[in-house]
RNA sequence: CGCGGGGUGGAGCAGCUCGGUAGCUCGUCGGGCUCAUAACCCGAAGGUCGUAGGUUCAAAUCCUACCCCCGCAACCA
């Protein structure tokens, strides 16, 4: 390997719009661990992250906090650094997409763009729904009417630049065939590709006259530029890319990227829309793009809004910013999704980090101290059972870059911790105390620790990219320091003539009950579920006083009236829709598609007495028409039709 | 028939490309050890590898059909 090759890795970056959640710094963690174990392979790694603050999500929010949008991003963006900043990431460079340069660029990038042809004016040809306040697509409209509100739209024209895709796609195509690593795990680029590629690519929109804050389009000021668009190009603006021709030394120097962390939920932007921007730029493609999966809570989306949120801090606080940076390589699996809780970090810190590990190096140094007066020398006696220990040792390195080539962080632990697991093993196969008790074993007792210790300087010199200052604890414990990668397939690392220990181990990880983890959880934000049902009634309060008043005459509008449900079959192509055929005593049979698929078979329908909305206007789901709504209670998990069997079928409900 | 991924001891996963002893982590049970953070080491129980066929001397692995779960798309009238 050269060892001066050079080594861009990014993050995506963060939407600035409040604290990030343990997911949201998952991705930045993984490149982290990528970059720092780069590093030490000798590459010479440039590590880009930073926040996205534009958009009209920011906008709104500082105007509800009675804001500048800017001083809006500036708090959050100060949020989102302190987040990564406590995980200990080693970015060399954190960009905001306020950043002056970055903004200057974009607007250069958009003209020239625009120059050649690659950006085109035109108009948003939907038409445009008042009432909902935005323009609707082709494929949205239901008989020619809004799907939101039923009311018809007016045609519309609003003008705006929209990029010309279909100049590109047959190139990316090729590209993405040809390169078969470029977008990671593979399940991914299938997507891209039968979902968005092959049926053709639209035209993207790239400007926005509805938002405020964001980068003018400078030839055009009542235009912004499209915030994708915006921060896509970060990673190379962040570089000190020019489009004019001009470009900074660290621009010719990493760009094309080597990898893009990002998650999984924006693939699409990374694998598509930014390598046909950077062709039309005529720079080459980054190599690699790794759309990571999310961390569940309790097999559920973390949000917000549905109170399942886990925060890096908080966990950093009770573990430790090592032990969630552990928990966060090691169980963020490749495929699929994986799962955080409280109880699973728990589980992982106190069997992998504190009994293997911690517990390793504390009975290690003991024992140098109490054996050997804490200092330990190869004195030269080997035995044959030394051999699978130093084996291990040496091996481990090469385990582990394999894995991480293949950006398995979890594997390349695995293997790490085989080693760890390895050397507890060999304590128990040589049994150091008992050689303690016979003065003529001393050489053998000294030896035995050595390669203990040396096989842990090896471990520890390999964990350093994952958990930097457990690394830097447990070397300094040995006292020993890191080991250069060229030496770390090799043995007797650790000074042979005899380094000195410390005094007292200290502990690495402390064991918790899950007790201690609950009741700290409780001191902090109080008693869970009397909070969270006092926060639930808040919500709905809210939710209620929000909605508009209506008089009468509105009520009166809707036709509400029973119905016989005399058929009912499920919708293929669809999970929650039942088709009913309904009997609502005109004679004509009414078919009504219903969301209820999840609650109800179709045998449990039949001959039921329902309430339908008589009079809303048809509309088609999944290739059926369906022509009104029957009411049911929605309850979330729960949902409950409501019957009124035995009033004849036609009755008027009001 | 929209596209893709997956179904392997109680839980989470590897193995499948290139058929030949079903492996790892956690949990359970039993044993060992005492240097150590109730830790560490050893052993055991537990699997018709989603179902049904097929190819083969031999199938978790290859082929066919079906069932179920997840993601993307669609979508809750």
């Amino acid at each position: 390997m050269n060892p001066k090759e050079p080594f861009y890795i990014t993050t995506a970056i963060a939407y600035t719009s409040g604290k990030p959640h343990i997911g949201n710094v998952s991705d930045p963690v993984v490149a982290d661990a990528i970059a720092r174990f780069k590093r030490m392979q000798g590459y010479d790694v440039y590590f880009q992250t930073g926040t996205d603050e534009h958009g009209k999500k920011n906008e709104q929010k500082a105007k509800a906090q009675g804001v500048t949008p800017k001083e809006f991003v500036d708090q959050t963006s100060a949020i989102v650094k302190a987040q990564f900043d406590l995980m200990n990431l080693s970015y060399d460079h954190f960009i905001r997409t306020t950043d002056d340069y970055h903004e200057r660029e974009v607007q250069k990038i958009f003209k020239k763009l625009y120059e050649q042809g690659d950006i085109y004016k035109s108009s948003y040809e939907g038409l445009y729904c008042d009432e909902c306040e935005s323009f609707l697509t082709e494929s949205q409209l239901v008989d020619g009417k809004c799907p939101d509100c039923g009311r018809p739209p007016r045609p519309e024209k609003e003008e705006a630049y929209f990029f010309k895709m279909s100049n590109y796609a047959q190139r990316l195509i090729d590209h993405i065939n040809s390169h078969p690593d470029f977008i990671q795990p593979v399940s991914r680029r299938n997507e891209m590709m039968n979902n968005f590629l092959l049926p053709g690519l639209q035209d993207l929109c790239v400007s926005r006259t509805s938002i405020k804050w964001g980068v003018p389009v400078d030839f055009d000021p009542q235009h912004v530029v499209y915030v994708w668009l915006d921060a896509l190009t970060n990673y190379i603006t962040g570089l000190g890319y020019h489009c004019d021709g001009e470009n900074g030394e660290l621009f010719h120097k990493y760009w094309p990227a080597a990898l893009h962390v990002i998650g999984k939920d924006i693939t699409r932007f990374h694998t598509i829309y930014w390598p046909i921007f950077l062709m039309a730029l005529g720079l080459p493609l980054p190599k690699q793009v790794f759309g990571h999966p999310w961390f569940m809570m309790n097999g559920g989306k973390m949000s917000k809004s549905a109170g399942n949120v886990l925060y890096a801090d908080d966990l950093v606080e009770i573990f430790g910013v090592d032990a969630v940076r552990y928990f966060v390589l090691r169980e963020l699996p490749f495929e699929n999704d994986g799962n955080i809780t409280w109880e699973l970090v728990n589980e992982r810190v106190n069997g992998d980090l504190a009994n293997v590990l911690g517990n390793l190096v504390n009975r290690t140094v003991s024992m140098v101290n109490r054996y050997l007066g804490g200092k330990v020398a190869h004195t030269g006696a080997a035995a044959p059972e030394d051999q699978e220990l130093l084996e291990c040792a040496a091996a481990c390195r090469d385990k582990v870059a394999e894995k991480m080539d293949q950006l398995h962080t979890a594997d390349a632990l695995t293997e790490l911790f085989a080693l760890f697991k390895r050397c507890n093993k060999y304590i128990d196969e040589t049994t150091p105390w008992v050689l303690a008790k016979d003065p003529s074993q001393q050489s053998r007792l000294s030896t035995v620790l050595y390669n203990l210790v040396d096989s842990i300087t090896t471990g520890a010199s390999l964990l350093s990219p994952f958990m930097p200052a457990a690394s830097e604890s447990i070397l300094r414990q040995l006292g020993t320091e890191p080991l250069s990668w060229d030496r770390l397939d090799q043995s007797r690392n650790y000074p042979e003539e005899g380094g000195q220990v410390v005094s007292q181990p200290e502990i690495l990880f402390q064991r918790r009950e899950l007790e201690e983890i609950y009741k700290a959880l409780e001191e902090k934000y109080g008693p869970a579920p009397a909070g969270a049902e006092e926060k639930a009634r808040q919500k709905l309060q809210a939710e209620i006083e929000g909605i508009a008043k209506i008089d009468i005459e509105h009520f009166g509008a809707v036709d509400l009236r029973v119905a016989k449900i005399t058929a009912c079959e499920p919708i293929k192509r669809s999970k929650k829709l039942l088709k009913l055929t309904l009997d609502d005593g005109t004679g004509t049979p009414r078919t009504v598609a219903s969301g209820i698929a999840p609650w109800y078979q179709p045998g449990d329908l039949i001959d039921h007495h329902v309430i339908v909305v008589s009079n809303l206007k048809p509309a088609k789901l999944c290739g059926v028409e369906s022509q009104g709504m029957i009411l049911a209670a929605d309850a979330g998990e729960d949902v409950q039709v409501i019957f009124v069997d035995g009033i004849a079928p036609g009755s008027k409900v009001r």
